[in-house]
DNA sequence: TCAATTTGACCGTA
DNA sequence: TACGGTCAAATTGA
């Protein structure tokens, strides 16, 4: 609990200097002939790192009432990471199913992703780990078919990452990527991701259109660019996207020559923000995903998941957006830690400040 | 032959 | 009791 309040700790730092540090640029670029949308793109930057660490401290309060209870039921043994982020869906996770009738009061992360497409590549999303479908069902009201994915190895290496691929009854471009549990497998730690056999693990849905495939080439990217779209969503209740339980080495991205080709082009003469969109290149590994990567930025610390070192020849863009708490289409970056401008002067640490 | 997907059945929760 | 989530046998394809 104190590496978490520790990590939380540390985006929520990192939320408000972001925050402020967007905001110094903003006023720079008053004083010059920078686009209208840039500056509008700052402008919900700014407002996005603010709602983040907003949500940090709420989920904080929420959650301490929750742990108080928690300390009540005895946990097993070595409990996996998961146990951090119960989901309610998992019957054969012991851990889970022996406190199965405090589900509601268990705190639970999900963390729900859009990508969408408007032409080329058609629908499909890739976030760098090894998934196997495990069921399909029909949601009342939903329109299409909602998928169950798991992490590939949930046996062998028992980990017990979950994800739930809704496609967008609005949109059936977009697809709602609903994320539960933490890798704790190889693909979840540092350790390199473990490189797939090729012509393996990859085949096409067979029977759902949800998710097509196509091998990405430089063009197909650069349509992707063209044609991204991304969205933030609005969980709206509980299951707001905590990433607490993340290990905190998922952090720090890697800039590479791939990344900024995928600059939106109204950064890329700015360093600054050009910065902001550290994308990453994957080779395809979900089956939704075989034949495509989806262009990804990674936003702030929520998508902490996401961020892991990839070979070379899994570079993929990943589009991901964390869960807001409003309903603001405000597109949420990820930024590194590590290299951010801190005022001396500002006392984000002084005690109190976040009280 | 093996691994991944499909799909109906089953289970737990609200 | 309805619904969402998971299981597992059957099916499919490499």
């Amino acid at each position: 609990m104190e590496n978490e309040w520790s990590w939380e700790h540390s985006t929520l730092i990192n939320e408000l200097i972001q925050g402020m540090e967007v905001a110094r640029r903003l006023k720079e670029d008053l004083r010059t002939p920078y686009p209208a949308d840039t500056r509008d793109l700052q402008v919900q930057m700014i407002l996005s790192s603010y709602e983040k660490a907003l949500q940090i401290l709420k989920w904080n309060e929420s959650t301490s009432k929750l742990q108080t209870m928690n300390r009540a039921v005895t946990l097993l043994p070595e409990s996996p990471p998961l146990s951090d982020d119960v989901d309610g869906g998992i019957q054969d996770h012991q851990e889970i199913k022996h406190d199965s009738k405090k589900r509601k009061i268990v705190p639970k992360w999900t963390d729900q992703v859009r990508v969408g497409f408007e032409s080329g590549l058609e629908g499909s999303h890739d976030d760098g780990y090894n998934w196997r479908k495990y069921g399909q069902k029909d949601i009342l009201g939903a329109k299409y078919p909602r998928s169950y994915y798991r992490c590939t190895f949930r046996n062998t290496q028992n980990c017990w990452a979950t994800k739930q691929v809704q496609r967008s009854d609005e949109d059936p471009t977009i697809f709602d990527i609903t994320y539960k549990g933490k890798h704790t497998c190889s693909q979840g730690s540092n350790a390199v991701l473990p490189l797939k056999s090729p012509g393996k693990q990859e085949k096409p849905d067979r029977h759902n259109n949800d998710i097509r495939h196509a091998q990405p080439s430089q063009e197909s990217f650069t349509k992707f660019r063209n044609t991204l779209t991304v969205r933030a969503d609005n969980l709206g209740n509980e299951e707001m996207a905590c990433p607490f339980t993340f290990p905190s080495t998922s952090f720090g991205c890697t800039t590479t020559q791939e990344n900024h080709s995928l600059i939106p082009s109204a950064f890329e003469n700015d360093s600054f923000l050009s910065s902001l969109f550290q994308t990453q290149y994957v080779s395809p590994t979900t089956p939704e995903s075989n034949y495509f990567s989806s262009p990804t930025f990674h936003m702030n610390g929520f998508d902490g998941i996401y961020n892991k070192p990839r070979s070379e020849s899994d570079i993929t863009e990943i589009i991901s957006t964390n869960t807001s708490a409003t309903n603001s289409p405000i597109p949420e970056f990820n930024f590194s830690l590590d290299p951010v401008e801190i005022d001396p002067n500002f006392p984000f640490n002084t005690p109190g400040f976040f009280s």
